[in-house]
DNA sequence: CGACACTTTGAAGACGATCAACGCCGGTGG
DNA sequence: CCACCGGCGTTGATCGTCTTCAAAGTGTCG
């Protein structure tokens, strides 16, 4: 029984917000809990979808490998997140278009694809999962739009700013949850583009030393964030751009 | 009463796929259609967002604006796909992070965002908006993932290929639906760029003479695009990518 | 201890952005 | 009817940034 493991962790995500201790445990009467150790794949490309997840702890990678051998990172995903969000919907068809990778040793939640629709009869719960997919895709969308938008630091400094939020870490000094490979993947750069953007970053109040991290001036690195940056409810000061003027931009 | 303007539009709508006509009419109770002219404003970015939209006819684009004045496309939306599944869920809070233009004439249907808690409760009707987004959200992956693995001739080819498949055209020679500029935009890169790109096409079949683009060999086209393309359901040979040995990949 | 991956730095190269100039077309107004 | 204007599209030259290749130091795990 699934509840019984992780009853805190469950309570807490975000997908059974404003649902019944009862309807939970209906919910979760067809999960099971997975172990998974370090570099363990939980599926892989090309892979059949079969499975919604939940990471109840640890963390996982998702990639996908290019023809030519090559590794791209699409997403790194953290305690309390759900992979195959935007695969799930094309099952039984459907193949994984990416492979997922323990990171750390993890445990997740795994629901059968067709739990969805039977999930999705519960009103909250399909407003909930609604909501994540949304969510996700805007953070998608936003991401896109800084590769085209912004350097290599700027981008390096949003995502650090971005995981101090979503992680609470103390601004004055936190470590690194995994390492600058995996975020230099994450963002589509290599690790010597990488490395050359933390050196870069005293100028805007980021000290990097080894896997340690300090925000010298939390504002400064918000104002020179935000400026780029508009992840509602993740950039604490995107509601500035509110009053913008739209009538400037020259349309087509 | 819409349903007698856009009977077959709206019939063929996806979101309304597997809904009962009496149903579809009760859902479009709350809808308004309403018409824009090419150039019009549906929203600016800063505005509350208060509608969920579905463009019947014409065609828009999005479009935000950064804070030194420039233009970044985010999407064009072509007749039949909707607008703000993204921000919608985060009414009435939430603010456009874009501003939406008609490109054409265009007429749209538009639902108040309270509309939307209604329509979950039908079930299928869940799972058809749960498919419109994640399928939006895993294109905007790809897309993002193009980005940082293809050069501007192999996105403009994979861009090209999508709107062939997309609008069903022929492949002997169709007319692009709108400007070069847009495309170029929407592909996040500069009009001298796609200009560039589209002269060095010619090596992978593909002749663009004006507006007009022809697919000299399609086999050609979709070997060159599907060998670093991977949209599934718009890529038709994306299964080729099903037997790949994911094996090879070196995990971190 | 040795192998291996990670991280950093340097130097060279490729690619796209930028700036500038020009031809083209559609619309406006005289 | 024509002159003018503005936006579009193309081409050339230059510049900045990221990637690539190479090398060396560091740390970890077996």
């Amino acid at each position: 029984m699934p509840t019984r493991l992780f009853p805190e962790v469950i309570r807490n995500l975000k997908l059974f917000q404003g649902v019944s201790p009862d309807e939970i445990a209906d919910l979760l009467s067809e999960s099971r809990v997975c172990w998974y150790k370090r570099g363990d794949l939980l599926f892989h490309q090309g892979d059949p979808v079969l499975h919604f997840y939940i990471v109840c702890t640890g963390t996982f990678e998702t990639f996908k490998q290019t023809p030519d051998g090559k590794k791209i990172t699409t997403d790194v995903v953290v305690a309390g997140k759900t992979m195959c969000k935007t695969e799930i919907f094309k099952s039984p068809f459907a193949t994984h278009q990416v492979s997922a990778c323990a990171v750390n040793d993890a445990t997740v939640l795994e629901f059968p694809y067709t739990w969805l629709k039977k999930a999705v009869e519960n009103h909250t719960i399909a407003l909930n999962i609604l909501s994540a997919v949304s969510h996700y895709a805007h953070m998608v969308e936003v991401e896109a739009e800084h590769k085209t938008t912004m350097s290599a630091p700027q981008q390096v400094a949003c995502f650090l700013h971005r995981m101090y939020l979503l992680h609470d870490f103390n601004p004055k000094g936190f470590t690194l949850p995994y390492s600058k490979r995996l975020i230099a993947s994450r963002l589509g750069m290599e690790p010597e583009t990488f490395s050359r953007a933390i050196s870069r970053l005293r100028e805007y109040g980021i000290t990097i030393n080894g896997n340690q991290v300090i925000f010298n001036d939390v504002q400064k690195v918000e104002q020179y964030v935000c400026e780029h940056c508009s992840i509602v409810g993740e950039c604490s000061q995107a509601k500035m751009h509110a009053d913008l003027d739209p009538r400037k931009v020259h349309t087509s």
